[in-house]
DNA sequence: TTATATACCTAATATTCTTATGTATTATTT
DNA sequence: AAATAATACATAAGAATATTAGGTATATAA
């Protein structure tokens, strides 16, 4: 786990990712897959997530339809037309912005 | 210039790496320097810069005093033996996030 | 002489998170 | 069978960290 600050202002950034090649997604799924994803390295917190998610869907970002399992109650996050949009402009400016700490932080990165 | 939520978080690490080495940097220096080195990518507010500076001296990772140049003050900050420590921290940990974050996002990065 | 750059600072506000709490169903363990 | 953990949603109080705006003052360039 890190020290949680480093995770703010990426959450949206992460949920466009995940939503991105237009399979939906609900919460919680999105903070095991999350976890799963980085080792358990990066845990989202529900109290973060929630809300974001909301105000994604207010901005027109994301859509939702729910969908019952047994008796609970799933409701999917998918992404529209200019989340698609969003996505491509937040994913390339983060890692711009990656690219500009590494230099200026001197990091040496694994390579990938 | 980046949309300012992801410098969140990042900015006592900027701090802490460039005075690490030793060298002693006043404020405004701070804000120059990383204009310079980010290539006017990122540009440190003083609303965010000063505040902070003062918490990690309060912190005991940062140590000030103060010169005169003609009649205008310069307040140098220099690191402390447990801001050295805190350094080699806090870029352990982001180069160890920026690492998770790549692979979670399957960012290219450049490569040098 | 007017604007820009240098150099410090604080305060109100906004954003985004954590932590805590709440509800409820389902699966697993004791 | 009962207790706990996992699943699944949500909100609210508070903390942390930033932006924006404002203030003071000196030095330099147009």
């Amino acid at each position: 786990m890190y020290s949680s600050e480093l995770i703010k202002g990426t959450l949206r950034t992460i949920v466009l990712k995940l939503l991105a090649d237009g399979n939906k997604m609900y919460g919680y799924e999105i903070t095991q897959r999350v976890k799963e994803l980085t080792g358990n390295k990066i845990q989202l917190t529900e109290g973060a997530l929630y809300p974001t998610l909301h105000a994604m869907e207010a901005e027109g970002v994301l859509s939702t339809h729910t969908e019952n399992v047994g008796n609970r109650i799933r409701k999917y996050y998918g992404i529209t037309r200019s989340g698609k949009k969003l996505a491509g402009e937040k994913l390339s400016e983060y890692r711009d912005f990656i690219n500009t700490m590494v230099t200026l932080l001197d990091l040496q990165l694994k390579i990938g």
